[in-house]
DNA sequence: ATGTCAAATAATATCGATATTTTTGGAGAC
DNA sequence: GTCTCCAAAAATATCGATATTATTTGACAT
């Protein structure tokens, strides 16, 4: 109909724009966890009809972002302290598999991408937050993506994002302590760079969990 | 309608039928690999309407079983045998993680459910294979369940489901070599009930790369 | 002959409406 | 005053139909 004076035709289906301001909306925590997602509610928030929403929904099941109770719709998924140990724990270990194989991979064309990706970050981090955390995700991904292993790549990535969720809800924003985070990521560049797997991952785990006991800390007010 | 004299009223809504259903189908290879999944003509399969094939098949595709396609529909997710050996190698990791954690919370509740799997598992070998598949699962979704990790469950459930396919699939069927299994799954819950977990999941890992290696080679043909 | 473009065909994605199911709210009984 | 049960309301799940988008077919020009 009239859908698509919008932004710039980017957005090909209205299932998959629901799903991506959907997805958006829970990880920044819009949405708060254990929330009903009611269909007709968000039919008019995303002024969409009801099967894109619902298909949008099932989609966000499978990213365990939303919860499906039997006949009785849909919530967004829970959150607690358990959960986010759980999350840090397997990202560790995924991360760790992931990285390991990418730098046993190591060519010319993954360093480039690599650089760049930590250049576009650095560069977001001067704009918006959301631009950065964007490229934050773009950079981490590209450390794990010249594994080439899709399925590892696709639980990194959906463990990512559970993550940044409590993030957000810890931080009410992204807004995350601005310790040295910047150096951190320069080490663990330049550790791949060197193609040096037990500094790059030793770097990468300490990251995650000087942030994870960060946000658990945090958690327990 | 009139959809109620089926089993014993055990589906409760036409879409996780549909799921279940296309699931089935998929892992059993009666769906091959490959191939296009028109709704109309899964419509006609599952006598359903459309929107529960559409949601159905979503959900497939977070179990990657299903692949979806921009905009030109679904087809169920092909196979290669790097897929089958990235399989291989996150199971070992995950299984090993899970494992180990499920020894650690050892409780007498946990070792009763083992041993109960495991003997409902050998009761089912000599009834129908299909029986057999569902026990087998379960006796080892049990080894791993007691790590109270759900993420992690959910992870190897699913890697579970995606390997017994390649399985399905070499073998035309679930006839794949009786070779001694049911010694290595002895020696696995032996080990697990002494708590000796360096054993269990060296056994369990042992019991994964020797079918493993054996349905690699068959896929060679 | 071959490649390109346009009309016809088929399939998907989406909408609006209906039937089922769950939840809510209140009346009556103990 | 509390509990149970039934009716009303709301929400979900499903269906049938339409609009949109991809694919195929065939004709035309080169």
């Amino acid at each position: 109909m009239d859908a698509m004076l919008d932004t710039e035709g980017k957005e090909t289906s209205a299932t998959h724009g629901a799903y991506r301001r959907l997805r958006e909306m829970i990880l920044t925590g819009e949405l708060p966890p254990g929330q009903k997602l009611k269909i007709e509610q968000l039919r008019g928030l995303l002024d969409t009809g009801a099967s894109p929403v619902r298909e949008a929904l099932s989609l966000l099941t499978s990213d365990m972002l939303v919860e499906r109770i039997d006949q009785r719709g849909f919530r967004a998924a829970p959150v607690s302290k358990c959960n986010f140990k759980e999350i840090l724990l397997l990202r560790c270990n995924l991360e760790e598999t992931a990285l390991r194989a990418s730098i046993a991979n190591a060519d010319a064309t993954w360093e480039d991408r690599l650089v760049l990706r930590h250049h576009h970050m650095k560069k977001a981090s001067q704009k918006g937050a959301h631009d950065f955390e964007d490229a934050h995700k773009a950079f981490h991904m590209a450390l794990l993506d010249n594994a080439k292993m899709p399925l590892l790549l696709r639980y990194c990535s959906q463990l990512y994002d559970l993550n940044i969720r409590y993030r957000y809800l810890a931080a009410g924003g992204p807004s995350y302590k601005k310790r040295d985070i910047s150096a951190e990521h320069q080490k663990i560049l330049d550790a791949a760079l060197d193609h040096d797997a037990d500094s790059a991952t030793r770097n990468l785990i300490d990251h995650y969990r000087r942030t994870g006991e960060y946000l658990s800390s945090q958690m327990d007010s």
